[in-house]
DNA sequence: AATAATTCCGACCAAACTAGTAGGAATTCA
DNA sequence: TGAATTCCTACTAGTTTGGTCGGAATTATT
């Protein structure tokens, strides 16, 4: 039941994004990675994945970097950690076919639905730009 | 975000137990593992830390085997995951000391926490009581 | 008293996953 | 041209997961 520092690095680096975004100016993973206190490289393979699911787009070369390829509150943190965690709990409740051949008669299954739902619920209802909001208040009240 | 073997192994043995609670008869480790199709040994270790912990009790030699230390509506599914798994998404929604120094300013915290209390509330809402009687009528059901 | 059934315990193990590192090719701006 | 940057692939150490194995201790049954 534990994120990896997968989703928590790549989350937190797409609400930075989400927070420059609308000035037009692509960031770079180094400026990503320095705010987080984290490696630039292993952050640059975790952007990797965003980018190759089109959540962010790349422009290359020098002064380049990223950008969110949909405003912030079109972008739910559900569609961020699918990409970079599973985000199911278990097998027998993903939406594609069910592995599980005990699933008709499990005695567990229900609850794992039922948590998979409110699962999905808050992480489908929050979006990036709740989070940057959220953020800016916060740093807001604290520097009074 | 995946629950373990350990955790779904753990928690089906529990709901047979809840099943088999109030007659008095303990259940063997070789009788759960067949039910669930899974290796005995395996099981065995599953149970061993369910029984440090309290929630079920042990008797040993021919005809022992486990009950639950207390009735199935008593023990919560929180109290069952949280002995087999950590339920903390991530460390720094744990109850002790926070281990994060960036605590106060991490954009994430805010929905870690809010994700953190809708999952405790479904795991700690269900006991092994709801679990077993739904899992009787679907049996029922199935059966017609 | 012998035996079978059972919990209990510790050591071991392979495979997968996590969290990174390293190095260099390709691209683009200045 | 040179610096900044994305992009890509390979490598690695450590941890976790999901087990197995063998045997000691305990108890009910015969």
């Amino acid at each position: 039941m534990k994120l990896s520092t997968r989703g928590r690095y790549g989350l937190k680096a797409m609400v930075d994004l989400a927070l420059a975004y609308g000035q037009g100016v692509p960031i770079s993973t180094a400026s990503l990675a320095q705010q987080q206190e984290i490696s630039e490289a292993y952050l640059e393979r975790i952007i990797a994945s965003l980018r190759k699911s089109g959540l962010i787009t790349a422009t290359r070369g020098a002064q380049g970097g990223y950008v969110l390829s949909r405003s912030p509150e079109e972008i739910s943190v559900f569609d961020v950690l699918n990409v970079l965690e599973g985000t199911t709990i278990a097998d027998c409740v993903s939406i594609g076919r069910i592995k599980c051949k005990n699933a008709c008669s499990c005695s567990a299954r229900p609850l794992w639905l039922k948590l998979q739902n409110r699962i999905n619920d808050v992480l489908s209802a929050t979006t990036l730009k709740d989070m940057a909001d959220d953020y800016k208040n916060q740093m807001e009240r604290t520097q009074k």
